[in-house]
DNA sequence: TCAGTGTGCATCGCAAAGCGAGGTCCGTCA
DNA sequence: TGACGGACCTCGCTTTGCGATGCACACTGA
């Protein structure tokens, strides 16, 4: 898969899942290796940079959660400011794709 | 328009309208822009390096054409190799734009 | 006991690509 | 003569993902 494609599309990726629910980094890179058959494997070089400029933005916070093991956890949420942007953020991505599509398929 | 979304797509659009025909940058340009509505503006800082980067791996050629008025312009034309590289190009982008499509519209 | 594996966080330097700005040349028309 | 638009192009900056690397801890099995 062409690296360059993926980058504007992490942050909508990102949004989408914590839209699900609270999730911690190491869970993100499995659900989308797992969710895409393994032919999108997220790298921890991409996730936490990302992830740490979200929060930066006040789209997301984060907090740390200690599991039974003793072994902690940092889990990020969505915002509700993350909610909008998100919103946002799909509605361009199908705006992208639709242009792209119609030079991609030219005519119908 | 996100331009971190477009990163990857410039050579897919460009062979995609060089599919149907040769054309010159500025006419790019314009088509794009007229095409998208002006949602989308390809920009020469983007263009003629990635047309010279097509040219340099022989998926395009140019040839230079001389106008009435005395003017010259570049054309470019797809190679058999680019039409082979878009088909591949093209379906990446399907599957790019599912992978994502089910990240955002989770379930069906 | 201790090495290996898996979980889990993170940063650093690099490469690639778009962008903004700048530059050049030339024809046309006022 | 001078402004405008067509038409080509390059350069330095920023952003982003990637690969590598590092650190720390829990569990398992030899």
């Amino acid at each position: 898969m062409d690296r360059e494609l993926l980058k504007g599309s992490t942050p909508l990726l990102l949004l989408s899942l914590l839209c699900e629910g609270p999730m911690y980094g190491y869970q993100i890179i499995e659900t989308v290796r797992q969710r895409t058959g393994g032919t999108y494997t997220l790298k921890e070089g991409a996730l936490y940079p990302a992830l740490h400029k979200l929060e930066a933005t006040e789209f997301i916070t984060s907090y740390w959660e200690t599991q039974e093991n003793g072994r902690e956890r940092r889990y990020y949420s969505l915002l509700p400011a993350g909610q909008a942007f998100l919103a946002a953020k799909k509605k361009e991505w199908n705006q992208f794709v639709n242009m792209v599509q119609a030079f991609v398929e030219p005519k119908a």
